[in-house]
DNA sequence: TAGGATTGCAA
DNA sequence: TATTGCAATCCTA
């Protein structure tokens, strides 16, 4: 009998893309019960739970706990307490991710306000110039003001639109500033604008009294497998250019003398679809430690590795020839020439995936690694459109959920390591196929050799080893 | 005031 | 016809 079951979890893992899990909408859906909300049994009005009725609190707790009961007993019955990525990953892990948001990440908050005036200077300065240039007071802020002030006021050439207007995102407004200095100086705006909202005003006012940043790690949202972070967001901290730089050099160890260590899985994905795949080429290219962009780029017969990495990650993100071809800007037949020397360079890449899809034909469904089964109902669709997305989602499925999985079960490794070895070090942030330590002195050979040992060896198939890159420093800063 | 639309940040 | 997320801001309903 397992110590701990979540019915939540449970619902998740029979039906990862469906939104509406929560208990009213599972009650609803399947037993047609409908549950009273906060809101009714408050009259709306804003009270704690101490205030309300007696007897309309009891019948909510009662409502709560009797379905949840209900659920249960129905997942007993459909098997879905036997499934044994629920048990032995889903369920676990609640208790690590609970520990690492209550542990929570240190923050130099003065750090941050040194660089929130830094950025508010750049941006005063940059609003000046641009009504300057406008030639008229407006909001830099506002897409439309935007749009108005350089298509029907300055008559710049006139890009993309959307369906309520002119584009002016950064790609529009980046092909202009070749020409124009104005949409230069409102690219600038816009990215240090964001830095400072978000990351800067956003963090800070997050912190708790002890200058520590509290996550919300949510393990039922996305429909990958992965987890996904609120309140703030950890996941998406800006890396690439300097004033991310800053920012990230504000997250800093609790620890006196302490360090930051990040364990990046590098490339796990593609590592993966060697794996599974088997294809000689590219365990050939992993075992000897080639660079796999650089493997494509020579076998796909092209010059710039960009293409190289676009192909590479096609496969992965399950991306149609469409998208290929506009996101490195070539023409759809020249990104489809690409994708067929991909497949006669990697033959068993393309034979694993026809396989994929011949089997999900059969059985209406794909499998992971681990055995997360995935319904596609679109797969036999009459509709080519939609049939071959449904192919593409059939592809993706398996690695993207086995990579998410993979560093799952790392976690509990790495949770169950600190507990029996006593270590002081702390996990404070997974971001995808990277986690994050704050680390006690003395403890980083320690933990450097232990982790990478546990990351590194979460699957038993000796084709291709999964690999961990270190990164350590000061702050979050140099761990990229 | 709620929610859609736009934009931009990450893997 | 462009993978998965979250959040700030503007602006309309």
């Amino acid at each position: 009998m397992a110590q701990f079951y979540d019915t939540l979890l449970g619902e998740y893992i029979k039906n990862p893309w469906v939104r509406w899990i929560w208990l009213d909408k599972v009650a609803l859906r399947e037993f047609e019960y409908e549950m009273q909300s906060y809101d009714d049994i408050t009259n709306k009005k804003e009270i704690g739970f101490e205030e309300v009725e007696i007897k309309a609190a009891s019948i909510y707790s009662w409502e709560d706990v009797y379905m949840t009961a209900k659920i249960f007993k129905k997942q007993e019955e459909e098997k879905v307490t036997e499934n044994k990525v629920l048990i032995e990953i889903e369920n676990p892990l609640v208790e690590v991710l609970k520990r690492v948001e209550i542990d929570g990440v240190k923050v130099d908050r003065d750090r941050l306000k040194g660089i929130g005036m830094l950025l508010e200077k750049e941006i005063d300065v940059l609003q000046k110039e641009i009504i300057h240039d406008a030639g008229i007071e407006f909001n830099i802020s506002s897409p439309k003001q935007v749009g108005e002030i350089l298509f029907e006021k300055l008559w710049l050439p006139k890009g993309k639109k959307t369906k309520t207007g002119y584009s002016v995102s950064a790609d529009v407004l980046s092909d202009l500033a070749i020409n124009f200095p104005i949409a230069q100086k409102i690219v600038d705006y816009r990215h240090y604008s964001k830095i400072l909202s978000t990351y800067i005003n956003g963090l800070t006012g997050l912190l708790d009294e002890n200058d520590f940043l509290h996550t919300s790690y949510n393990q039922f949202i996305a429909a990958t497998g992965r987890l996904s972070s609120t309140n703030p967001n950890l996941q998406n901290i800006p890396v690439s250019n300097w004033v991310a730089w800053e920012v990230r050099d504000a997250f800093i160890s609790r620890f006196e003398n302490g360090s930051i260590i990040a364990f990046d899985y590098s490339q796990v994905e593609i590592r993966l679809l060697a794996l599974m795949s088997e294809d000689e080429n590219l365990i050939h290219a992993f075992e000897n430690e080639i660079d796999i962009h650089e493997n494509t780029r020579k076998l796909i017969e092209t010059e710039e590795r960009k293409i190289a990495k676009a192909v590479n990650f096609w496969v992965i993100y399950g991306i149609s020839w469409f998208g290929l071809s506009k996101m490195i800007n070539i023409p759809v037949k020249e990104a489809s020439e690409y994708i067929n020397k991909f497949f006669d360079s990697y033959p068993k890449v393309k034979i694993y995936l026809e396989n994929i899809i011949k089997n999900c034909e059969e059985k209406w469904y794909v499998e992971t690694m681990f055995g997360r089964k995935r319904f596609i109902k679109w797969i036999n669709d009459a509709n080519k459109m939609i049939k071959k997305s449904a192919e593409r989602e059939a592809i993706n499925m398996p690695i993207q959920w086995s990579s998410a999985d993979i560093i799952k079960i790392a976690m509990l490794r790495v949770d169950k390591l600190i507990k029996e070895k006593k270590i002081h070090s702390k996990l404070i942030m997974q971001v995808h196929d990277e986690l994050v330590f704050d680390v006690f002195p003395w403890e980083e050979a320690l933990l450097k050799k232990e982790i990478v040992q546990i990351m590194e060896n979460i699957i038993d198939k000796k084709v291709v080893k999964l690999k961990v890159d270190i990164w350590e420093g000061k702050s979050w800063k140099e761990t990229k």
